[in-house]
RNA sequence: GGCAGAUUACCCGAGUGGCCAAAGGGGGCUGACUGUAAAUCAGCUGGCAUCGCCUUCACUGGUUCGAAUCCAGUAUCUGCCA
């Protein structure tokens, strides 16, 4: 289509910065809005990005994802290649074809699963896993671990029948142009917030030894499949809670030819806002900047103000259908006794089709019944809540009004009640 | 009418002399969930209170140092025989 430009379909472009319209503009803020570019359309930033894994934003339809003014979506790439296949996928004419979904995609590495997996234990990925103590206990308890990181990849159990799969940059990137995402990641180690410094410095070399191999297996699959729509690489920042090794991790990748990046790893709440500082500080500004894993309200408006571009987060849907939907007033469980009589909707006000359509008394009802529908219902809410907070802080960043609306919203959701 | 068997906490159900305020489910109440091994997981669920105390295993009365557990009677229910 533009033989002449070797990337026709993806750009990034900042629009606004963020400023304090109540004070002079001392500070450098880091906060930004714009456009990402893709095949599938058009992602205006900040944006909030819906995780569906296993290609499908669990109990809701992709229209619903697009009523509800969802702009992308990202699934897995370790789920999908273990079921159907990345080939099925990719015979299915990519991600997007495959769910009925028209809209930019991402897809990630299973660089998280690598972690997850491998350390044989889930409290390690909790963000107070360190004051918990809780992995001692399960490593103590004999879990086994399916998955054992080596410098050239990983290999796999998998989880769900127990076949032995390697995963390394190269079959990652395979997989990834297979599902054929506008957007996909590099191949990363995810680090926990208990490993050594050693550790974290070992194994963010292996990172950046691997986001090499990424981006040069990358460029070969994009000349191969140059029929396909071109699909952008992300590369992903490691470092942990380390200020070397983070503006290190930026500085190395920055340099490498990634379309934009991914900022990765356990993150304690308290330094979220610092550590996507620091990358935003190192990395190309004119590239986007993707926070992986968040979305409460209050690491959102921290990591927009310090520059990141777009997040993803597994939160909406997983507490949804453990019946937890958000208000203006905080996250509230819908199945506690008290809303057996509320014959409002989740949320006063709210534009979703929940909302428009149903009470929380009804709601409640399905969760006590154990009916699908209610996740479905929450679902939608707690995407269309989360989706329109971050849409919010976007207009906001363009009025000058980002600091006014993150008091107002944060002093409201976390005041003690 | 005769014979046999049952009756345990909100429900189902284990327990057949002390380790029993009583297993396990369900239900109920609550909490957790941040690149999804998550329609999952955890706690509580007789009462009051800090260890502890008090009242419970259909009811009444016994046996025993000690009873949900053994004995007798009563009530209700379920089978089979008339």
């Amino acid at each position: 289509m533009h033989p002449q430009s070797q990337k026709p379909s993806f750009s990034f472009a900042v629009e606004s910065r963020l400023r304090d319209s109540t004070s002079p503009p001392a500070a450098d803020f880091q906060g930004r809005t714009g456009t990402i570019t893709t095949p599938h359309g058009d992602i205006k930033t900040p944006a909030f990005i819906a995780v569906g894994t296993k290609a499908t934003v669990k109990a809701v339809l992709p229209e619903s994802m697009k009523e509800l003014g969802a702009q992308a979506l990202l699934a897995n790439a370790y789920h999908l290649f273990l079921q159907p296949g990345a080939d099925i996928l990719d015979e299915a004419g990519g991600l997007g074809k495959f769910m009925n979904w028209d809209g930019p995609t991402f897809t990630d590495s299973g660089g998280f699963q690598v972690m997850s997996l491998g350390a044989g234990f889930k409290k390690v990925i909790n963000m107070d896993a360190v004051t918990s103590g809780g992995a001692d206990d399960d490593v103590a308890a004999g879990k086994e671990r399916l998955a054992h990181v080596d410098d050239d990849g990983v290999w796999f159990k998998s989880h769900l029948n127990g076949d032995r799969h390697r995963f390394t940059p190269e079959i990652s990137m395979q997989i990834q142009h297979q599902l054929g995402a506008d957007i996909m990641f590099a191949f990363d180690e995810l680090t926990t917030l208990m490993n050594s410094r050693g550790y974290q410095e070992q194994s963010l070399e292996r990172t950046r030894l691997w986001a090499e191999r990424c981006v040069t297996e990358h460029d070969l699959l994009t000349a191969a499949r140059s029929h396909r729509p071109y699909q952008a690489l992300f590369g992903v920042i490691q470092g942990a809670q380390y200020e070397d090794l983070r503006r290190k991790a930026c500085r190395d990748l920055g340099a490498m030819d990634f379309d934009g990046f991914g900022i990765g790893g356990a993150l304690e709440k308290e330094n979220l806002g610092t550590i996507v500082r620091w990358c935003s500080e190192e990395l190309p500004e004119d590239k986007p900047r993707h926070l992986l894993g968040i979305s409460e309200p209050d690491d959102l408006f921290t990591a927009i103000e310090n520059g990141a571009d777009t997040f993803d987060c597994v939160s909406p849907t997983r507490v949804a259908r453990t019946s937890a939907f958000y208000t203006p007033d905080g996250r509230w469980n819908l199945s506690n006794a008290r809303f057996k009589r509320d014959f409002g909707p989740l949320v006063d006000g709210c534009d979703c089709y929940a909302c428009a359509h149903y009470s929380r008394a009804y709601i409640h009802h399905l969760f006590r019944a154990k009916e699908m529908v209610a996740s479905t219902l929450v679902s939608i809410h707690n995407e269309r809540f989360i989706v329109k907070l971050v849409d919010d802080a976007r207009l906001a960043i363009e009025d000058g009004t980002f600091f006014d609306l993150k008091a107002e919203v944060l002093g409201r959701y976390y005041a003690p009640r």
